[in-house]
DNA sequence: TTCACGTTTTAACTTAGGTTAATTTCAGCC
DNA sequence: GGCTGAAATTAACCTAAGTTAAAACGTGAA
């Protein structure tokens, strides 16, 4: 069994209004979420009330808050829907389970997670590698869609620098 | 059977010199590596001959080239040893064969994997979300015995700041 | 249409970190 | 003990990005 259709018979249907939180920061959660509709955003929250954007996720993507799910401690980030959204959702623990009995299952969460890796990989890379403004041509050209539907707040905290830069980094590159 | 076991029944032996590498970017490879003893450092070099250190890898821990071993695409950074070392070495398309037909070695997998992209994930929260001196105060903290076993160039451009700046940081937190 | 509110831009000033180069420190070696 | 070369520090100067605040722009509700 795969992992949609694993999901398609364990999950229940969640739906979401735009603006609502999936968890937040802080709580406890055990769930992984499949999403069928809908984007979100996962983000850090810091002390000062700044906020970072970890990730955004579309549809066809899973979500899970890993630290929580699996080392059972509270959320590292927040999660919320930008769009109004639908998801079908697991508990972690549960697959897990199933991945003991079931081959074919456990090779789907293994190829899950080391695209998981890869991504993480990559952003680790460009955080590493890459400055603020290679940083946004690269999202541009890649994700041009994300720029469509996400504030230029939201991407400039994504790519970890302030609206302020990003609109700067926007003009010089113009 | 655990991977360890799996290695050590599987694998062939490698010793290498400090400063020898185990990989370079661009290369082919396939392997999955344990390490036996030694200390590792995987790292990007960059068109303009910069050097970025991605991680350092010591003993008890697996070294791959995800991207390279996954997609059969060329190494993505260098592996090189910091220290005189010993690895055992796998194919990891025999070990992802070997995941197929045994539950608990794909659970093994699977832990391995969910540790790798959580690691990744606090790398990336720590480039997101801190700044360059709570990142040295962090890793000061956390591994200090890789202070005393890497220079000091090495650890800045692990933290992704140049040599000069990591100097700057330790006078002022002084 | 207009108002209100959130988003984006622009400007002025500050700060962290990069760059280059000179100097000091230190470890290994003769 | 003195020499050598790498590593680390220091200094002077430069640049990218942060901060704060004001202005301009857009969009949806009344």
């Amino acid at each position: 069994m795969d992992i949609k259709q694993y999901i398609k018979n364990h999950g229940r249907i969640v739906q979401l209004d735009a603006g609502a939180h999936l968890f937040r920061q802080g709580e406890l959660e055990d769930a992984l979420y499949w999403v069928n509709q809908g984007l979100f955003k996962a983000y850090y929250l810091q002390p000062d009330g700044k906020e970072l954007v970890k990730s955004f996720i579309a549809e066809q993507n899973m979500i899970t808050n890993l630290s929580a799910v699996v080392g059972r401690q509270a959320c590292t980030f927040s999660l919320v829907a930008l769009e109004p959204a639908e998801l079908a959702k697991v508990r972690f623990d549960t697959l897990f389970e199933h991945t003991l009995n079931d081959l074919e299952l456990s090779r789907f969460m293994l190829d899950a997670l080391i695209q998981l890796a890869q991504k993480k990989e990559r952003r680790e890379y460009e955080f590493l590698c890459l400055d603020a403004t290679t940083r946004y041509l690269q999202l541009k050209a890649e994700r041009p869609d994300l720029l469509r539907r996400v504030t230029q707040n939201d991407i400039a905290r994504y790519l970890g620098i302030t609206p302020v830069a990003l609109s700067r980094i926007k003009h010089a590159s113009r």
